[in-house]
RNA sequence: GUGCCUGUAGUUCAGUUGGUUAGAGCGUCAGAUUGUGGUUCUGAAUGUCGUGGGUUCGAGUCCCACCAGGCACC
């Protein structure tokens, strides 16, 4: 995996550039759409490539892990074989899977053991055996088991997770560093730059992670409940601290506006399910603001359902008909509303790139952060 | 025609031996959701307790009549 910069806002951090993998290459900054299974839940893989315009999509190791396993991961050869998907895959490693949705868990110096939430049997990440995971899966770039320290943690726990974090990094890389490929085309490994909202912890985990000398950097423990304040301070605080030559990808995040503000503070990658997710349960992102389609007023509004929308849904489909699919619990709800909103994050992500080329990213991210957070 | 049962929120139903401003689920109306279990939270509105009379300090609850629906019998 290479990064070329190619392009530097002058009012900002904001930079454009281009990761190259073996499956090719993906213009930065991007957002990528969150495929947990091994599916960007409802879209078709040619919407997410001829309409949504997705470059790089994600699958998770807790998740392919548990169901459909390594076995047969390895005997479809791979994540992209079995899913048919060709271009790029990033895979997280689990960490935050089993902070958030495992009832029980227990995190030592080896690794931590959870209980699936599927059927309750019990099994172990080690940073080892997480990395031979996802080898097994096979993503172009795959992330460091780390810990993902809740945005509200004391500086005692924080500071405790963190050392953890940075063991398990070196581990991951001797790990990975002494593996190969099983597929014959090569994956890059992530660290994640742990430290919750403590300054001095970011520093420290930042300047690990760099000694690592990785293609590339995440940025873990934001958007998990500190302010929005806190979150942008630290991605000034951890900018001049990652090299400038490799990407940063901010882990989980967010709404169009985090990730305008995002890309402003020097961050190249992104992922969140809330286009997903939230498009599932009415709600539409768009350039003027956000719509809950569930709300009343929208039950005899004909209107396209984004007049200035790039996917074909949104001219296909009127706001009245898609609020009735939603209000019924229609499967195409949740699909038209998913490939809306990854084609208009997609957009987001397409029209800040054309303005860091153009040198007016900072201005124009100005005028429209307020309107993307209005309530339509 | 006779007998029995049932009428409480939009809906399905709870409502103690009669005791303050009549509750719940679903639905409706809103809000939240940030490295995804097709979710999950949070809040709000809504009642001539079928109708009318009676007993009682006090009735959704007891009594009478009527109305509506259901069941059984003739």
């Amino acid at each position: 995996m290479t990064f070329e910069l190619l392009a530097k806002d002058p009012a900002s951090n904001a930079r454009s550039g281009r990761i190259t993998t073996a499956h090719g290459a993906i213009q930065t900054p991007i957002f990528m759409p969150v495929g947990t299974v091994g599916s960007v839940k409802g879209v078709y893989h040619k919407d997410l490539k001829d309409d949504v315009r997705a470059q790089i999509i994600l699958g998770n190791t807790y998740h392919l892990y548990l169901r459909p396993g390594l076995e047969i991961l390895r005997k479809a050869g791979g994540l992209h074989c079995f899913t048919s998907w060709d271009r790029p895959m990033l895979t997280d490693s689990g960490g935050f899977q089993v902070f958030s949705l495992s009832p029980i868990r227990k995190i030592g110096p080896d690794g931590c053991t959870f209980s699936s939430h599927i059927d309750g049997s019990r099994h172990t990440f080690t940073p080892e055996n997480n990395m031979d995971t996802q080898r097994t899966i096979g993503a172009d770039i795959i992330m460091a088991l780390d810990e993902c320290c809740p945005g509200d943690a004391e500086y005692a726990y924080a500071e405790k997770s963190l050392n953890l974090t940075q063991r398990w990094l070196e581990r991951c890389v001797a790990r990975f560093d002494s593996t190969e490929p099983l597929y014959g085309y090569p994956q890059a490994l992530f660290p994640i730059v742990q430290g919750c909202v403590y300054p001095d912890l970011r520093k420290r985990a930042a300047e690990h992670a760099v000694a690592m000398d990785r293609e590339g950097y995440a940025i873990g423990g934001l958007a998990v409940g500190e302010p929005t304040e806190k979150m942008y301070e630290m991605l000034e605080l951890l900018h001049p601290l990652l090299p400038a030559g490799k990407p940063r990808y901010l882990m989980g995040v967010g709404t169009p506006a985090n990730i305008l503000e995002g890309i402003a503070r020097g961050v190249d990658m992104f992922d969140c399910v809330m286009p997903t997710r939230n498009g599932r349960n009415g709600m539409i992102f768009t350039w003027e603001g956000t719509i809950n389609l569930r709300n009343a007023k929208w039950a005899d509004d004909f209107s396209p359902l984004d007049p200035q929308g790039t996917s074909f849904v949104d001219h296909t489909y009127t706001r009245a008909y898609v609020r009735h699919l939603t209000v019924a619990g229609e499967m195409l709800a949740a699909e038209i509303a998913s490939e809306h909103n990854l084609a208009f994050y997609l957009d987001l992500v397409t029209k800040a790139r054309e303005h860091i080329f153009a040198g007016d990213f900072a201005a124009w991210k100005d005028a429209v952060v307020k309107k993307l957070e209005t309530r339509l």
